[in-house]
DNA sequence: TCAGAGTGCGCC
DNA sequence: AAACGGCGCACGCTGA
């Protein structure tokens, strides 16, 4: 494609009203932006894209050219339709900018996602424009250097072509989202997008000083761990040899703990028969050793350090002083978002890590959750009467299934007893075989079952949640590549989806669903109190908010939290908690 | 030597 | 026939 003398290259604030009053009476404009760099706090943008339908493609010099309230008025109306590719970061570098625009949205990149969801393609510009449209687009001058004062040809070339082709791309591919009835997941993520986008430029604030505690904590716990696990895990066998060496730390090689091979040999030699180390392994012989336990110590100590102690603080912007994730917001095959750099959606959640993340001076944090959101959409997809009913008469469901493995009445379930069937409930509901089961239920829940045990509680969970197994036998006979939550988000094979991939989606597609909408509802009405969402773990949602609107917003989140639930739960009630919290750790 | 698969584990 | 799923990240190890 040759845009050559198809565009107008605006070098100062007078021809751009001219320019603008044209594309004023369009509603669905393409827009892209060539910035300094990627973070709209500390970079900026050069140039301003802007690209419709039988027009030349506008590319607004940002250096030289001031913003007007023409220009801000048609990228902030609600009547004109922004395409963007990866608009979550064109968005913030416009907010970064000072421009406000806002939705309604068009992301060619969430299209392309949504309609080849799963099948693991790439969804980059280029890649996306050679799929749909079959042309090659050349970003040769993608990473050129976009600060210098006198721009190339080519560099204007690229820009308004990035720009120019968003709008036959959206088309195909708003084809695309028809025929294969995606409008109502298509709804969902744009909605979203906002919200998304408002997570990630508004960050989250940190309690450095009490991570610097912790970070001491834990590495002086590690050095302890490593220092008398070293000295008691070896490598090499001396028990057999004749002599033994006068200085023995001389000969022996030291173990390297972070060596899964080198731990094994060291544990066999010592006579723990451990075939692999991972925890569902070490957690056989976890009384016959006491070294085991110390080192699934140390493996923590370790991970908590690698992975968050020592890597937080790096993270913080200079400029605003918080934390800025990166948001993918179709991130997983089944729909959910995932974040990385730092992985917000996996600090341990206990008080010590959680309450490292507070709200600013006068701020309170509002954390609310779903409660036990993918059980009660499995009851609601595979329709079990029991289950069904179980939900609507409030009964607690672990306490449900514990009478039912158990043969015990309800009101005689002790809490040790409903500790045993959460693992059955988690576990069975996706198809795990008893043999898996023992090994979770020790693993996760501390709960000791034997293999003969496991076989009964699952016949008997299932002969009780008889729709539960009609719904896994409907899905191991499909045999299908494709798999729809209720809103219509699909996730593609390219061979038939494995049962328990099948069985899994539907629920946690459905969850993203349901807490993406949710999202959708919420943003725009939490703006009216200074309030915003700053984290997404999946069923959870955080909002940073004025402490003087604090109770106004749980209730508002709580409520329309509960709306988004209620959308695609017909049969089962959706609950939410929620609590005003001076850090991330408290809970409802 | 270096990319990448493998192991392991944090969260939901 | 058999199967709980989805992520991001660290790190020792393998093989070209």
């Amino acid at each position: 494609m040759n845009s050559k003398n198809n565009y107008i290259y605006i070098v100062n604030t007078l021809d751009l009203d001219t320019h603008l009053e044209n594309v004023a009476f369009h509603n669905l404009i393409a827009i892209d932006t060539e910035t300094t760099g990627l973070c709209p706090h500390t970079n900026k943008i050069r140039l301003l894209q802007i690209s419709c339908e039988s027009e030349p493609t506008l590319i607004i010099d940002l250096f030289k050219t001031e913003v007007t309230d023409l220009l801000i008025k048609i990228l902030a109306s609600e009547h004109i339709t922004k395409i963007f590719h990866n608009g979550i970061f064109d968005i913030q570098m416009l907010w970064g900018a000072g421009i406000p625009v806002s939705p309604p949205y068009f992301d060619t990149q969430l299209a392309s996602i949504l309609v080849d969801n799963g099948l693991g393609l790439t969804h980059s510009l280029k890649v996306v424009t050679h799929r749909h449209l079959g042309i090659e687009l050349d970003k040769t001058e993608q990473d050129s250097n976009w600060s210098v004062p006198k721009l190339t040809s080519e560099q204007l070339d690229y820009a308004a072509e990035d720009a120019l082709v968003l709008l036959p791309l959206e088309r195909e591919l708003s084809k695309k989202i028809k025929n294969l009835k995606l409008e109502r997941a298509r709804d969902i993520e744009f909605g979203c997008l906002t919200g998304a986008a408002m997570l990630e430029f508004k960050g989250m604030k940190l309690d450095l000083p009490q991570l610097k505690v912790l970070q001491k904590e834990y590495s002086e716990l590690k050095k302890k761990l490593k220092a008398e696990l070293e000295n008691s895990l070896q490598l090499d066998d001396v028990s057999n040899s004749t002599t033994l060496p006068l200085f023995p730390s001389e000969y022996k090689t030291k173990i390297n703990l972070n060596s899964h091979h080198q731990v094994k040999k060291a544990f066999n030699l010592l006579g723990v028969p451990l075939t692999s180390t991972d925890k569902d392994h070490l957690s056989i012989y976890i009384g016959q050793n006491e070294l085991i336990q110390k080192f699934v110590d140390y493996r923590k100590a370790n991970d908590y350090l690698t992975k968050y102690l020592n890597k937080l603080e790096r993270f913080i912007n200079p400029k605003t002083g918080r934390i800025h994730t990166s948001v993918f917001q179709i991130g997983a095959a089944t729909g959910r978002m995932s974040v990385r750099n730092p992985p917000l959606q996996q600090i341990p959640n206990n008080t010590k890590f959680r309450s490292l993340f507070v709200p600013e001076e006068g701020y309170d944090l509002i954390v609310a959750d779903y409660s036990q959101m993918e059980l009660r959409i499995i009851a609601e997809v595979c329709g079990d009467e029991t289950l069904t009913l179980a939900y609507q008469q409030g009964l607690d469901i672990h306490s449900l299934t514990a009478s039912v493995i158990l043969d015990k009445p309800l009101d005689q379930v002790t809490k040790e007893d409903r500790r045993l069937a959460k693992p059955v409930n988690f576990g069975l509901v996706y198809g795990m075989m008893p043999a898996s089961l023992v090994v979770y239920a020790r693993s996760n829940y501390g709960v000791a079952i034997a293999q003969k045990e496991a076989e009964e509680i699952s016949a008997k969970f299932f002969k009780r949640f008889p729709g539960l197994l009609e719904w896994h036998k409907q899905i191991k006979s499909q045999n299908t590549k494709i798999v729809r939550t209720l809103s219509g988000r699909i996730r593609k094979w390219s061979y038939p989806a494995p049962f328990t991939e099948a069985v899994n989606t539907p629920v946690q597609g459905l969850n993203a669903d349901i807490t993406k909408l949710a999202v959708s509802l919420l943003w725009a009405p939490l703006i009216k109190y200074d309030a915003c969402i700053i984290a997404l773990v999946h069923d959870e949602i955080v909002v940073e908010v004025p402490h003087a609107h604090a109770v106004e917003t749980r209730n508002l989140v709580v409520e329309l939290m509960q709306q988004a639930g209620s959308t695609f739960l017909r049969h089962i009630p959706c609950v939410v908690d929620a609590a005003i919290c001076k850090s991330w750790a408290e809970k409802a």
